[in-house]
DNA sequence: GCGTTACCGTAACGTACGTTACGAGATAGG
DNA sequence: CCTATCTCGTAACGTACGTTACGGTAACGC
């Protein structure tokens, strides 16, 4: 007799309304309640399968991490060119749409809370160096010419830029419009040639 | 009989001790009484300083921006040229030193508290776009010959990059060493042309 | 020197949080 | 069909928060 109700459907479930109220209400509205509330259940039961706070806050983090890195997956296996793949991860990354920038709250709050809790934090650096691995491979593919150092260093560059528009995305959209983004993307991925280069009107 | 004591005093200290607490214990552990006791008096008169807890995050947010901002002034105002400027400017507000990390993990908290606090957010709009306006203002000092729109979709970059590496930063200092972020700068103000290129040593 | 006024520490209030304990209902085995 | 076991909603607990009310104390005007 192990499990007589959907025990990973509920973790899901749960690390969905999770997101879903941090994107909405931020990192002080996230509490066990609102997460119930969200999730049309009570307190006991998401306390009955999460063992406290933290571990609803870590599986929701890790879930952030699948969506992003399996689309990143997908489209860098769709692409055709390494510069065609570099372009569409970091694109994906930034935050064009609506649906994006939700993940860019969400991005946000996990942010802020890794400034206090360990845990959040390590997975936040793992996360990131993985993002930031992923790059350094599609831009020594698109440039096999450059040293490791250089492809190191426009990773880490690229990275930088992509999440600071998430961030600047997440508190002003109007500034930081999708065309604005993909202009300042574009721009900086002029420094790796043509190979890389956007498309005209794509 | 206006005040026996400085007001004015009081408020910037009790403002430097929200930042302080919001650098060391992140947005959840930012309570008044913490800033209390980091200030060294009560709730009673940080309550009677300021009318509420807002009012103490929104001047702790002005006094953030007075900060970034002055040095930004003093560094532009040194500069020989508009791009020595430029790049002191930018390289400032990223996050090289230790000192500039805690401004980095406060920016942080600001910015997540932003998400759920329509004031903090619209001042952070505010400071954003005034810092956009000054990148940009640089850059049509560098290039002139480049249209306006260029000098915009180029700024936004910059700083997009810039607080990119601020965020980045706050949550793992080995992986975005001032080196890193030194060269992260470089590498987007080679697309300047010479005019803003970096000092080979410095 | 005295009354007045502003200042600020103390203590409490109401609320909301994370967490825990317990009981009702549902489900499977025998 | 009965019992044991798991599931989850209910209700409460202790704590910490923002905020408020009040009293003592020190500084000013006269």
């Amino acid at each position: 007799m192990a499990s007589r109700r959907d025990r990973v459907d509920q973790r899901q479930r749960l690390s969905a309304a999770t997101w879903s109220v941090l994107a909405e209400r931020g990192l002080p509205g996230l509490t066990l309640r609102a997460v119930a509330e969200r999730a049309g259940c009570t307190t006991g039961m998401v306390l009955h399968t999460f063992a406290d706070k933290q571990a609803l806050l870590v599986h929701a983090r890790e879930l952030l991490h699948q969506r992003t890195g399996q689309r990143a997956d997908a489209l860098q296996a769709a692409a055709e060119t390494p510069g065609t793949a570099l372009r569409a991860v970091l694109f994906q990354a930034a935050a064009p749409t609506t649906e994006r920038q939700e993940e860019a709250r969400v991005w946000v709050g996990f942010l802020a809370a890794s400034l206090a809790d360990p845990v959040l934090a390590e997975l936040h650096r793992g996360y990131n160096r993985r993002f930031v691995d992923r790059v350094r491979g599609l831009v020594a593919a698109v440039r096999p010419d450059w040293p490791a150092a250089d492809c190191s260093s426009t990773a880490t560059g690229l990275v930088a830029l992509v999440e600071g528009l998430n961030t600047l995305t997440a508190v002003d959209p109007a500034t930081y419009s999708g065309a604005a983004q993909r202009a300042a993307l574009d721009a900086a991925l002029a420094r790796l040639g043509p190979a890389a280069a956007g498309h005209p009107s794509g």
